[in-house]
RNA sequence: GGAGGCGUGGCAGAGCGGUCGAAUGCAGCAUCCUGCUAAGAUGUUGAGGGAGCAAUCCCUCCGAGGGUUCGAAUCCUUCCGCCUCCGCCA
């Protein structure tokens, strides 16, 4: 959410970027109203209220001042009561319409998304992204003499993923990891946490579930028809669809010392997304499934820290990637592709070579692997996540989130990218060490 | 899951239904004292919102919501969390 004061200040700018984003900049004057109708309640209410406070003191001490005159004290005390009683309502009914008018104006600035910085692209959707740069070398399959195989069929003819079971068992999306894929996923989370130990990250398991209030106080909406989230029946809890959730949640209606800031966290946690309606050639096996293991980093700090803070995150799921020695390339989103919650966001797209061609013809794709994004105060102004200043005053932290590893996509990239003219697969050399073997090969049995 | 207890300011910890935004201690800040540091003295310090050019004034907040009352940190109730005991389990 937005700083309410910065809105009535800068309506216009606040327009512009609702624009830029592609979201309707009605919702600005929505809320412009419905602040001025909360404002006028406000001080009616409060009017009240500071008679209703007065009258009640002069009652407890008995000496009522609106009454002088007139009969003895006893009568006075019934007519104060009588006036008491009468405010009381008056203010009930105050507070009710206080009291829906808050609430409509929450709803409008809830639905106003964060500024894209100055400099961010502009462009309508994901087609309008900048790419940065484009780092490691694609294999030329055709001069090695054989066409590209995609991950279903090399992970199920090496005996390592099983979709028609996973199906079977829990439905389709979902999937077992079997024998090296499972020490593929064990050790790409041990390699990230490695790289990130040595960046000062704290590792952090964090809960797979999380309130409602959290989803919400993070920018995701997991109730309604665009929802990913699955909630659990009955309680206001969520399967997580990112560990962001529960990071953000970590610190949130706390106060912070800025000189504990940064506070940067590695967090471990299983991802759950309904991916309602994403189906097809595009997004089968494991690119795109219901269930999935990530760490995600997770970064508190300063306003003066946060863009800097930003590109070190870039930096790091760089280094990752370029050591796992899989072709990537970096995009910065357009204002159009940014989201509600981000200022300015990354993502990473890894050479999967086995990948349908989203354009129709020819063999491999870029596919996202992983995204950073700075969202300034966005969050934390709706969660409470405040620190105290080197002044003694009371500011919101800035938080930055990006993915560290998010392993079936990063299986999707080993495995096609590593492939070898026999199906079998050979383990980067990073991870070898994590996998105990240095190549994949179909089992005997 | 059952029984009981608790939830107050940055932290610790008081608080008879009205004079409580809240004692006290610690921490913080300012000044003084001291050759420096430590110690000490005095003062000061919660958050959010509204009105006003401003000085200032007003309102709200004692885990969250609801209720009783002219008036609630104090009483009732629901929820959340923590602690103790029992049960159940990895």
């Amino acid at each position: 959410m937005l700083d309410i004061n910065f809105i009535r200040n800068n309506p216009d700018k606040v327009r512009e970027g609702a624009k830029k984003k592609g979201m309707d900049h009605h919702i600005v004057d929505e809320f412009l109203r419905f602040d001025e109708k909360w404002r006028e309640a406000v001080s009616a209410l409060d009017e009240a209220r500071a008679k209703q406070n007065k009258i009640t003191k002069e009652i407890a001490q008995g000496s009522p001042s609106t009454l002088r005159r007139g009969s003895g004290q006893a009568a006075l005390r019934e007519e104060c009561l009588e006036e008491a009683k009468q405010l009381k309502e008056r203010v009930a009914l105050l507070q009710k319409e206080e009291r829906e008018l808050q609430e409509k104006r929450e709803e409008a600035l809830l639905q106003i998304p964060n500024l894209p910085f100055d400099d961010v692209p502009v462009g309508r959707d994901e087609r309008e992204n900048k790419e940065l740069r484009v780092v490691g070398k694609k294999r030329d399959f055709a001069r090695e003499g054989f066409e590209p195989k995609d991950h279903l069929a090399l992970g199920e003819g090496l005996g390592i993923l099983d979709f028609e079971r996973g199906a079977k068992v829990a439905g389709s999306g979902f999937y077992y990891l079997k024998n090296e894929a499972a020490l593929l996923e064990l050790g790409l989370v041990r390699y990230a946490l490695d790289i990130l130990g040595k960046k000062g990250f704290e590792f952090c398991f964090t809960p797979d579930m999380a309130r409602e209030k959290f989803y919400l106080g993070t920018g995701y909406l997991p109730r309604g028809p665009e929802a990913q989230t699955y909630m659990i029946e009955g309680t206001d809890l969520g399967l997580i669809a990112t560990a962001e959730v529960t990071l953000a949640g970590l610190h949130a209606d706390e106060v912070l010392g800025e000189e504990e800031l940064p506070k940067m966290y590695a967090g471990y946690s299983h991802c759950f997304r309904q991916e309602a309606g994403a189906y097809g050639k595009y997004s089968k096996g494991l690119y795109r499934v219901h269930q999935f293991t990530k760490v995600e980093m997770f970064v508190y700090t300063t306003p003066e820290e946060s863009e800097t803070t930003h590109q070190k995150l870039l930096a790091l799921e760089e280094e990752i990637w370029r050591g796992l020695g899989i072709p990537y390339r970096v995009l910065e989103m357009c204002a159009g592709d940014l989201g509600s919650q981000a200022a300015r966001k990354y993502d990473l797209e890894a050479w999967m070579p086995g990948r349908a061609h989203s354009a129709g013809s020819g063999q491999g794709d870029w596919g996202e692997i992983t995204s950073t994004s700075n969202t300034t105060d966005f969050q934390s102004r709706r969660l409470g996540i405040k620190y105290r200043r080197k002044d003694g005053l009371l500011g919101f932290a800035h938080t930055l989130n990006g993915t560290a590893i998010a392993t079936p996509r990063a299986i999707v990239a080993i495995l096609e990218n590593y492939q070898k003219k026999d199906g079998s697969v050979e383990i980067p050399h990073v991870l070898r060490k994590y996998v105990g073997k240095k190549v994949i090969r179909r089992s005997r049995k």
